[in-house]
DNA sequence: CCTTCGTTTGACCGATCGGTAAATTAACCG
DNA sequence: CGGTTAATTTACCGATCGGTCAAACGAAGG
């Protein structure tokens, strides 16, 4: 077996990815709130002490997390707005680099989308940050497509929250369908905008 | 004065209405784990114990919270579901029911969509048949559409989810600006809606 | 072999939370 | 006015959780 059940020692670089992958699935599945730094180690293999030591706090642990979540997810983003693709092919080359993005890590989602996150906190901060980086993103991307060029400001952002809500939706849909690939649900949101913009 | 801060003596059922209403602020703001009964009894001006008095437990209480928020849009969205409205009309008319259903009670929405809500407990039923309730609702307006009678099965369900998150979205933003009005909202919905299918 | 240092744990603490039981208050009714 | 009943509170319990601390473990180096 390569999966070992006793606890091996690891450095701490490797331990830290580690307990970021446990966290990640408890705080997406239950949220900030619901998630305890109990299941969260049990889940990792370890005890709740070392990831305090690591971290620092359940605070810490979350900020983490969604910063690891968030800088995965906006890099691969820029590197598709940034592309010579033109609006209309961007937003589907967006949305499979979000889902190449997940493959996997489908939980990242939730942790950036957290609404039971913290307030006042360093996590809070940290995710705030994400949250922007991505929204932004998606708000340039929907300020580049003429077809909306007409709608005033407040439309656009409420147009800009809509579609990081598709996403959303989509991603749910898949992690209640965890076999499907990110190509299958890249085609799936092809098929759909088809419909909608025909 | 008509708002009194001493402890009036009232009768169950509005004492009940008043600690749902000071649920549902809690529970949409903070999600079931985020939020405690100490919270809500204060935010109702009166005590733990007699929120637990009425409501059994924290699962009950979230259970009627759902419940009520649940019937309060499904009859609105049924009666216009039932009306003699053009597919495409009933698509914006709906968005009315619910933000008119919605208006001064915008957590309702959070309340329902709450995902670190507890799972196999009475408040977990309650919630999946509210949810359900209207994920049928949704899910019929979206089949009745012959824009889209061309996708599959599962991409059918993808857009209904879709469908129900984009409200989502416009609710959040609502959240942040409590100012406007329920008929606001729906006319943004309907210029959004307009440079989308144009 | 012994020391060192990063890794890891078990035991414990204080706070908070959900929940319970008994007592208290106040309205209604004869 | 007296008594019944509903409404409401105070005090308390047990469990869980985030967090702290000192100690144990184990590989690496001299």
């Amino acid at each position: 077996m390569t999966t070992d059940r006793s606890p091996a020692k690891l450095p701490r670089d490797q331990r830290e990815a580690l307990l970021l992958d446990a966290a990640r699935e408890e705080f997406g599945a239950a949220g900030y709130a619901g998630a305890s730094l109990g299941a969260i180690a049990a889940r990792a293999g370890v005890s709740k002490a070392l990831v305090l030591t690591y971290f620092g706090s359940k605070d810490g642990l979350y900020a983490a997390c969604a910063s690891r979540a968030g800088t995965n997810l906006a890099d691969r983003i820029e590197q598709v707005i940034t592309s010579p693709l033109g609006p209309d092919a961007m937003a589907l080359a967006t949305l499979t680099a979000i889902f190449e993005g997940l493959e996997g890590r489908q939980q990242d989602w939730n942790v950036l989308n957290d609404r039971t996150a913290p307030s006042g906190t360093a996590a809070a901060d940290a995710l705030r940050v994400q949250r922007r980086t991505i929204a932004e993103q998606a708000s340039r991307g929907v300020a580049s497509l003429d077809r909306f060029s007409g709608l005033e400001a407040d439309d656009r952002e409420i147009l800009t929250s809509i579609w990081m809500s598709a996403v959303t939706a989509v991603v749910h849909w898949w992690q209640r369908h965890p076999d499907r690939s990110a190509a299958e649900m890249a085609e799936r949101c092809g098929r759909i905008l088809a419909t909608l913009v025909d």
